[in-house]
Formats: structure tokens, C-alpha cells, sequence
DNA sequence: CTATTATTTCAGTAATTACTGAAATACCAG
DNA sequence: CTGGTATTTCAGTAATTACTGAAATAATAG
């Protein structure tokens, strides 16, 4: 199978990115090639496409599996397996949002709280305790932040972009009629 | 200088971490070490503490000078230059997201921009374009929306992150407003 | 079943990345 | 300047990670 100068140039570029997104370059380029190509593929073709052996294939795809980001299929009268990217690239974007908070971040609330919970009385570990303390503490605000805004719907979240740092108006809006006495902040936003 | 039990189990972490944060083991271990010492360190401290080789200390410390996560210093009477982490957790993480945003993302938003810009006529690329270019759209408008919120200031944003999902309702609160006549969104967020 | 094809696993090797010690450079007090 | 101390650079080596080909396993059509 031949590639366009740009799918080349595409797989090229996520191949070197690879690195820095915490994957090889393998996967990083069989994941690029399934996201521009228009049709599902199967892994002897995506080994040919990039010259790939045909093991090392199956462990990138091995590995873009536990990332959640393939699909599986198969064609009629065909045994071998095809492989696509979900359509949805918000979907996408998602899921890597859960996976890398998952990989690259619950493990250090989960060490912060469990060091934090017996605390030590070595007096040496004052000052150590009071920063992994704020470390924690801004870590539950964004993780838990988070996770209440990646569960909106697509077009809440849209809305909520595109008003950026406008919501900071509306949340002063807010606050000027709780303070006025007609409504309440709950009235709006939490009764 | 002896490390507690507490600093030994932290730093330990943040080396295990490392290479999932794009950073390698030495890195990691190193800012741990300056996040919860009480005072500034020097290199042969840190080599010392942690049993690495002075040089390795020196490369990890540019590592993390690049990283702008470094405070420099020195005291009265000694030429030795010393390293801590800023006090300020906040600041720590969006100097953090600023320079992943830099590493990881803009890189491949310059490449698509540019390579959508002249777009190619090859009929083969129809496809990969249309999903290179709703990966642009994602990326712009998750890039766009940071870049307003991470200037935000440490109140508003507090603020914010505690509404939670509640700006939903606020934003709801918005429209009903605006189409009740009495005052247009303008009136509130834009104008 | 058996033959055929698809996929995965894994040991060995290649490539990359991390780390060290020595040498070079920078810095500064006298 | 000079001598001493601090820091960085860098070539060589160690450790880790990535990749391959062969063998094992899985799947299925006949």
C-alpha cells in the first residue's frame, strides 16, 4: 500500500512525537496511519505500509489497545482483523485525557494520600509534609474538576470553550445577584 | 545529608514516575528532593543525597532548568550555587502545562496548519484531509480555551474549578436570559 | 480432526537513552 | 594574574527500550 506525501509526512510527524507523548515511534506511526486512512486496515498492511515487521505490528497495536484507541472489525469472508480509530476525535481526545490521568497522575494522589495519612512525627518532615500537602491539595481540585468537566456533553463543553475566560463574567454576574438579595446563587446553579 | 523515611518514599516515586512524565528517573528524583527539602540545595547535596555522579546532578538540574521549574540562589560567603523548586503550587503547574502545551502539542499544530494550508489534489488524500482538519479544529479550540483559562487569576480560577459542572447551569441561566429580551448575553459577558 | 492462515509471544539483537569520570571551562578571592 | 573551587561538557560505558525473526499458539474452513 502506497502513502500520499501527506499521510507520509502525517505519520512522520507522530512518529517523532511518539517520544514526548510517552509511546514509541512504532505506535505513534500506526496510530497516525489508521487515523488518515479511509478505510480500515489489517496488520500485515499497516506492517508493509511502514515497513514494519509483522511483530512488532502486533505489540504497537498491542499497545494502542490499552490506550483505547482502536477499533476492531472484520470483513466478510476474511479472517484476519481490521483495524480503524474511533471517528469521533472529541471521543478520542477523551479518552486520552482519562488514560494519561489515569497513568501519569492517580498513582501520585494515590502515594500523596497514603503518605499523608499516618503523619510522620519526625520533626525533620514538617516542611515535607506541609508541601506534599498542597501538592495533594491542588491535585483533588484538578482531578476532581476534571472529572465533573470531561462528563459534559459535546455540546456543553463546546459552549463552555468558546466562552473561555468570559466565564468569569458570568460567574461575577452570579455573585452581583446573590448579593442583591432577589436570588440566591443556589436558585441558579445548585438548587 | 540523610533523607526521612517520608522524602526517601517521595522521591522514590517521582523517580518511578519519571519516564511517564517525559522526564527520566534522575530528573524526577531530583525535583522531588528539592520540592520538599526545607532549604536550598547545592549539586554535591543533591549528589550526595540521592548517590549520584556530579555530573549527572549538573545534567539533571539543566534538564529541569528547561523545564523552568528551577529557583536559583546562593548564600553569603559561598560561591556554590543553590537549587529549590518555587513555593507556589499553582505557579509549579502551569509553568508545567505551558511547557507540555509547548512540547507536546504545539509542534503538532504547526505541522497541521501547514500542512492543510496548500491543500494537496491528490484524490487519495480527500479523507485524511477532512480528519487532519477536524484534529486542527479540536486542538484550536482545546488550546485556545487554555491559553484564556491558565491567565486567569489564582481566585478565578479556584472559582471556577469548584463551580465544577455547575457552569452548566450558569451558562443555561445565560441563554434564558438573553431570550427573555430584558438583557442579551452581551449585556453580561461580552460588552 | 487436519491443513491452512492469522496472531502473539519471546529470546536475541539493535538502537537509544542514561550515567559516569575525566577533562575543560568558568568563576572568583587574594 | 594565580590558585583554588565550582560547574559543565563530553567520550565512553552501562542500562534500558525497541525491534526482529522464529517458534508457539489460536482460529477456522473443509
Amino acid at each position: 500500500m502506497e502513502l500520499s506525501p501527506l499521510a507520509v509526512r502525517f505519520v512522520a510527524h507522530f512518529g517523532e512525537m511518539g517520544s514526548r507523548w510517552g509511546i514509541n515511534r512504532t505506535v505513534g506511526q500506526i496510530y497516525a496511519l489508521l487515523f488518515v486512512s479511509e478505510r480500515p486496515l489489517h496488520a500485515e498492511e499497516i506492517a508493509e505500509a511502514l515497513s514494519f515487521s509483522r511483530s512488532n505490528v502486533s505489540m504497537g497495536l498491542k499497545e494502542l489497545d490499552g490506550w483505547r484507541l482502536l477499533q476492531r472489525s472484520y470483513q466478510a469472508g476474511d479472517r484476519r482483523e481490521y483495524f480503524s480509530t474511533p471517528e469521533d476525535v472529541w471521543g478520542i481526545f477523551r479518552t486520552l485525557a482519562e488514560e494519561r490521568k489515569k497513568r501519569e497522575i492517580d498513582p501520585t494522589l494515590s502515594m500523596l494520600r497514603d503518605a499523608l495519612l499516618n503523619p510522620s512525627d519526625d520533626p525533620r518532615d514538617a516542611h515535607a509534609q506541609r508541601r506534599m500537602q498542597r501538592m495533594l491539595e491542588m491535585i483533588e481540585m484538578l482531578t476532581g474538576w476534571f472529572e465533573e468537566i470531561y462528563r459534559l456533553d459535546q455540546k456543553s463543553l463546546t459552549q463552555l470553550m468558546k466562552l473561555g475566560a468570559g466565564v468569569v463574567r458570568l460567574m461575577e454576574m452570579r455573585d452581583r445577584m446573590s448579593g442583591g438579595g432577589r436570588a440566591t446563587t443556589e436558585d441558579f446553579v445548585d438548587g
